[in-house]
DNA sequence: CATTCCTGTTGGGACTTACA
DNA sequence: TGTAAGTCCCAACAGGAATG
């Protein structure tokens, strides 16, 4: 736990570096911030808090720099939060007052609101749920041979194929096997669904071969893209719309490597 | 034009001193 | 005795002058 004195020497390091981007160092504060200690004391303290995990060297008589411990600090306790004014709020409610169709969609105007309201750029991070469960499945009639099976998982994604429905097969039964279908595996993550328990959908509720073969294919494809979305471990968007200059947004999938897509930013 | 050397500046560590 | 402050010395770096 920090005492008041290194709270305070640590949020000037931070707030210094983050204003010159040069390590900071201990006659910097002591003649820059008028805090009555000299910058013997000051080092001291800048000793200990290096020790603590807070500060970093970049070598030997260098200023020191704040590590990622310290900036998370420095958000969790050091800064006080502002207080939003009517004209904020009043953004902000109209933003989400609208109904948006997809997390993309909430991402960007998230991005875009804080871009405006702090006339810097922004950058809106999440990470990605790595886990979709099975929510339920749907046979949609296309004519009297052929129906559209839809996967929903509960992450909201959506898989379809078309399927031959089996001779002699009405419509209601099919729609009352999805039921039975959905009810098995409902709440199952994508990847926990085992050759063993379709296996056993297929003898007890799905006897038909092309039928069963279309929902193990389906489900494979959802369970594959689930996983290819999960190894993009963070979801960002980033934007930069102060009033009266030009727009300019970009979206970036972050994997151990480096994918982007969007226009409009060299 | 690139490299080397010199000098000034900045900052940290170690040690000593002053004081409550 | 612990803490704060002062001082000395050394290291790293930047910039300018000298040199090949």
């Amino acid at each position: 736990m920090l005492n008041e004195r290194k709270k305070k020497i640590l949020q000037l390091i931070i707030e210094d570096y983050i204003s010159t981007a040069e390590p900071v160092g201990s006659r910097t504060i002591a003649r820059k911030y008028d805090l009555g200690l000299s910058p013997a004391t000051i080092r001291n303290e800048m000793s200990d808090l290096e020790l603590l995990g807070y500060l970093e060297q970049p070598h030997t008589s260098a200023g020191r720099v704040p590590s990622a411990q310290a900036y998370r600090f420095y958000v969790d306790s050091l800064i006080e939060p502002g207080t939003l004014t009517d004209n904020d709020r009043a953004l902000i409610n109209g933003w989400y007052s609208e109904r948006r169709r997809s997390i993309e969609e909430i991402f960007q105007s998230t991005a875009k609101i804080l871009s405006r309201m702090t006339q810097n750029v922004s950058m809106v991070l999440a990470n990605r749920d790595v886990s979709a469960r099975f929510r339920y499945l749907k046979f949609l009639p296309l004519d009297e041979h052929k129906a559209i099976l839809c996967i929903v998982t509960d992450d909201g994604n959506v898989d379809n194929c078309v399927v031959e429905i089996p001779l002699g097969m009405r419509f209601e039964e099919l729609d009352y096997i999805a039921g039975r279908i959905s009810r098995l595996l409902e709440g199952r993550e994508l990847a926990g669904i085992t050759e063993d328990l379709l296996s056993a959908i297929h003898t007890n509720v799905a006897d038909d071969k092309l039928l069963f073969t279309s929902l193990v294919r389906s489900i494979r494809r959802m369970s594959r893209k689930n996983q290819e979305q999960s190894s993009f471990s963070w979801w960002y968007q980033a934007a930069f719309e102060p009033a009266g200059i030009s727009r300019c947004r970009k979206k970036v999938k972050k994997s151990s490597g480096y994918s982007g897509r969007g226009a409009g930013c060299p």
